[in-house]
RNA sequence: GCCUCGGUAGCUCAGCUGGCUAGAGCAACAGCCUUGUAAGCUGUAGGUCGCGGGUUCGAAUCCCGCCCGGGGCUCCA
């Protein structure tokens, strides 16, 4: 339905001849009204009862702006080219007819179907015009992803400590008092209780490091990555990649919208709950992903392979994933509508197969949060799963915790109400003892049937595979959020905040003591760069002190200072800023102890000009 | 999305019981200084006071709507 609304001083109309057949018996006398509210409105195709009662709700909230309480409809077609058929038209002009006098609307119509001659004077100010358009099938998309997201709300379950004894007792009677996290966790989870008032200090810290900032000109959520921000996110992309290859992950690309109306995608939109950027195209309604899943299945759908290729692991890494967060969850890095989520899937044949898989992956996750050094009292882990899954699998599920080497906080359901039967996550929990998911492994026992995936088994039969849903560190941009909620949190006990030196965006800093040594600093800068090393050197026409103040606020691992002393020796005076001292060290002695402490981890070259005097600011 | 607080220079903020030309620090720019391990000195420039409307002789200041951000509800990687 389109309306085109207009806030007027007076209409004068006269139905002048009927148009079609069908028209409503009118008299051909010109009718004024004042002060009025004059609705032009086009019926469309599809449209029903709840567009015209939604319509009327809109315009009354509007006209409740205004002031208002009188509207004309005036059935004007010429609003739509998909008009609806004259008979269903009149009936929801009726309909809205009667909705707006039952709300307490002076309500007037102009007949339909006639040919009606009108003046009309509108008021000047800002609202007093304006088009808008009910659809009822946006409206019925939006419902069937509310009922999903409704049904996870109204699924009861139970809350335990699994302990690594495997005892398993209620969260009440659980001692946290060495699991202070695990205690904020389970509140977390179960009480909701929120005692934070300030402002996640990793937004600040995301800012004033110049790593990301928030985008205005996007949607919320959305952000902009500094080249200091890229490159620490670009290397943990590398490295979880990395090591998904090394877990024998195939790594592919698939597209980051869909067809709202492909089968299997629409069902599985319905079982899962998150809201969805939608994208409207010539001919269809696209959603942007939420995870790869989507194309993963379809991809795999179409592969051909049996029992003897599974455990088959297929892995993207999604840039990005869209979730349509409400407004109120964003928050910097922590969660946003746009962000980036290494997602891995394993296919394999049965249950045992799916246990050894899932102790392989809690392995490697662990692994990738170490990398980060993100270290295991960092984060806690939570198992969810049904009553029936636990009685049948309770080894299973207890190997899981013991190798984890915590007690865990169990999420028990009653009956199985997703399409996964077990799944985990770490958690992090930050200073205002907020949790967050970092890695997670899911069991889905559902898809392989909705997405038609199958394998031959050894009799030649077809069968469908159980799916695994790994994220070996969650969102990217979470894990960076975890770490700088680390540092502050380290800062806040005493400590010096700091980046992993791998992670670093500049390993070394060189500060020339006067402009006399910027060409030893430079030498010295382009000696280290060689080596695979971030190095830069500061040639701005300020003070020294000054120079490694901004080096400390910029977390910079290693700071040498070079003048006269420094060029008749070999040894420099190495600021480490992990003890604030200066060591004496050759330049090959802190060139090898850099590349030892960042073996093994990916590297790239300095997002920024190497001379700091050429290098912008992104953030005051 | 709802409730609530906020948006003033590139950044952090003051001014906001309506009334002079809207201020400060930092950053930027120009100059001086040429430095030994966390802020050297002087000067210059920089503002549709988030956007739109209203009230008023007069609005950064009061009112309404919208946009953006923080917190809470809720939710998730």
């Amino acid at each position: 339905m389109r309306i085109l609304q207009l806030h007027s001083n007076y209409i004068r109309y006269k139905p002048i001849e009927k148009e079609i057949k069908t028209a409503e018996q009118a008299k051909k006398i010109e009718r004024r009204i004042n002060e009025v509210v004059v609705l032009f409105t086009a019926v469309e195709e599809g449209d029903d009862n709840a567009v015209a009662a939604q319509a009327i709700e809109e315009v009354r909230d509007f006209l409740m702006k205004l002031k208002v309480n009188k509207i004309l409809i005036y059935p004007y077609a010429h609003l739509s080219s998909h008009l609806a058929k004259p008979a269903a038209a009149l009936k929801l002009v009726k309909a809205m007819e009667k909705y707006a006098k039952n709300n307490g609307l002076e309500t007037y119509r102009a007949p339909f179907g006639w040919n009606k001659q009108f003046t009309i004077s509108v008021k000047g100010h800002p609202l007093a015009e304006q088009a808008r358009t009910i659809s009822s099938r946006e409206k019925e998309k939006e419902e069937k992803i509310s009922e999903a997201l409704k049904a996870e709300e109204k699924i009861k379950s139970e809350w335990y400590i699994l302990r690594t004894d495997g005892n398993i007792v209620q969260v009440g009677d659980f001692d946290f008092r060495h699991y202070e996290n695990l205690e904020k966790l389970a509140k977390y989870e179960i009480s909701k209780e929120r005692v934070s008032q300030q402002m996640p200090p990793h937004i600040m810290l995301m800012k004033k490091l110049e790593l990301a900032d928030y985008e205005p000109g996007s949607d919320p959520g959305n952000l902009r990555w500094y080249p200091k921000g890229r490159l620490v996110k670009s290397l943990i992309e590398q490295f979880v990649t990395k090591i998904m290859q090394e877990y024998g992950a195939m790594e592919v690309e698939t597209p980051v919208m869909y067809d709202f109306n492909h089968p299997s995608l629409s069902d599985y939109l319905d079982r899962f709950p998150a809201r969805q950027y939608i994208i409207k195209s010539e001919d269809k309604d696209l959603f942007l992903r939420f995870a790869a899943c989507f194309g993963q299945f379809l991809l795999i759908r179409d592969a051909q392979f049996s029992y003897r290729q599974l455990p088959l692991r297929i892995y993207e890494l999604t840039r990005y994933s869209f979730r349509r967060e409400k407004s109120g969850e964003i928050a910097g890095l922590r969660r946003q509508r746009a962000f980036t989520m290494p997602d891995c899937h394993a296919l394999c044949s049965n249950l045992e197969q799916v246990k050894k898989e899932f102790a392989i992956r809690l392995e490697l996750c662990m692994k990738v949060l170490e990398g980060f050094e993100l270290k295991k009292e960092d984060y806690e882990l939570a198992i969810r799963f049904s009553k029936d899954f636990y009685n049948e699998n309770l080894e299973f599920i207890i190997s899981l915790v013991k190798r984890f080497g915590k007690p865990v906080l169990i999420e028990m359901f009653k009956e199985k109400a997703f399409y996964w039967v077990l799944k985990w996550e770490f958690n992090f929990v930050d200073n205002q003892d907020k949790a967050s998911a970092l890695s997670t492994d899911q069991i889905d026992v559902e898809n392989a049937v909705r997405y038609s995936i199958t394998y031959i088994d050894e009799n030649g039969e077809k069968q469908h595979p159980l799916i695994l849903h790994c994220s070996p560190s969650g969102g990217v941009e979470r894990c960076i959020y975890a770490l700088l909620e680390k540092a502050y949190k380290e800062q806040k006990m005493g400590e010096v905040p700091i980046l992993p030196l791998w992670l670093s965006p500049t390993q070394v800093r060189i500060i020339p003591v006067s402009d006399k040594f910027s060409r030893d600093a430079e030498r010295i800068t382009k000696s280290i760069s060689k080596n695979s090393i971030r190095a830069d050197f500061d040639d701005r026409p300020l003070t020294m002190q000054k120079k490694i103040r901004e080096a400390e606020t910029e977390w910079i691992n290693y700071v040498i200072v070079i003048g006269q002393k420094e060029i008749n020796s070999i040894n420099l005076p190495v600021r480490d800023r992990l003890t604030g001292k200066i060591r004496k060290m050759k330049l090959q002695e802190l060139i090898d102890e850099i590349l030892r402490k960042t073996k093994d981890k990916p590297f790239s070259p300095l997002p920024l000009p190497q001379r700091l005097s050429q290098r912008p600011q992104f953030h005051g």
